[in-house]
DNA sequence: ATGTATAGTCAGTCTCTCTTACCATCGCCA
DNA sequence: TGGCGATGGTAAGAGAGACTGACTATACAT
């Protein structure tokens, strides 16, 4: 089953990161709010487009940005080209955040590597990306 | 980030067997209630066995399995090897959910096969199975 | 100038998971 | 064989995280 195979190695992913964050400090992050790292350019976004990004309504990205906020992991800036408009923005604690993400995932991915050899896990990633790309298109 | 690029596929496969059920008539079937049919064997299994699998509490289980055992997918039989507990199977309408199911994942699959072309499918499917029997057994 | 679209919030609801507490039964072993 | 810890399941309640509908304020096009 398909979808199963795709499950547990997602899902190890999340875990593995969820758990990385919880002991470097991060308690307060729980993986749905990894939807609004994962779709947050450096420069911040506005909520509605990050909303449209996670596929979710602009209130529950509301939930979450708000949570993340009060935490001290984001920050909102009034948009200067839209009144109505604010710009959602990380702050070096979220930075922070991101490093430590980031690193929890490389250390899954060392040892995909490990475990498949260059090649395969390479290959594994392209296609993938091929998929991912199938599918978003599909959807569009 | 590889965490994205496992959720897309995995998400896209839930949706479009989602879609499928619905389109079937079996509406009132949602996501979380895959977990289910997925670790329910055909001659049936008990609860706290199906909660154990899908990785949740007994009592998440039986919220789940009330409301499929009331919209008339799964019945509960008495356990003839011990009085406490009870066996969840399958009716022949739960039977004809995984069908349909079934039919909507053949469906994916076939897509993603003229998209990869047979051999790198069947590589790309190896390399799951791989990395999942990697992820479950660092689990346990 | 006016009407429509968009950014965001508020309030309420629903689903799904968790926890704590409980009952009934099982199986072991002193 | 009688008690006792473990196990199968339920009950009740809480909380997270998604949804909808209604609202305000601003933007933009006609």
């Amino acid at each position: 089953m398909i979808g199963a195979l795709l499950r547990i190695p997602f899902q190890h992913v999340t875990e593995r990161v969820h758990a990385a964050l919880d002991s470097a400090g991060f308690s307060d992050i729980s993986p749905a709010h990894f939807a609004v790292f994962q779709h947050l350019p450096p420069d911040g976004a506005r909520q509605s487009v990050l909303a449209e990004r996670a596929k979710m309504r602009k209130q529950s990205m509301g939930y979450l940005v708000r949570h993340l906020e009060s935490c001290g992991y984001l920050e909102r800036v009034a948009d200067p080209d839209d009144k109505r408009a604010q710009l959602v923005r990380q702050t070096a604690r979220g930075r922070e955040v991101e490093r430590v993400a980031r690193r929890a995932i490389a250390g899954v991915e060392h040892e995909w590597l490990e475990l498949l050899g260059p090649v395969r896990f390479s290959v594994f990633r392209r296609t993938l990306e091929t998929i991912s790309a199938h599918a978003e298109a599909r959807e569009a």
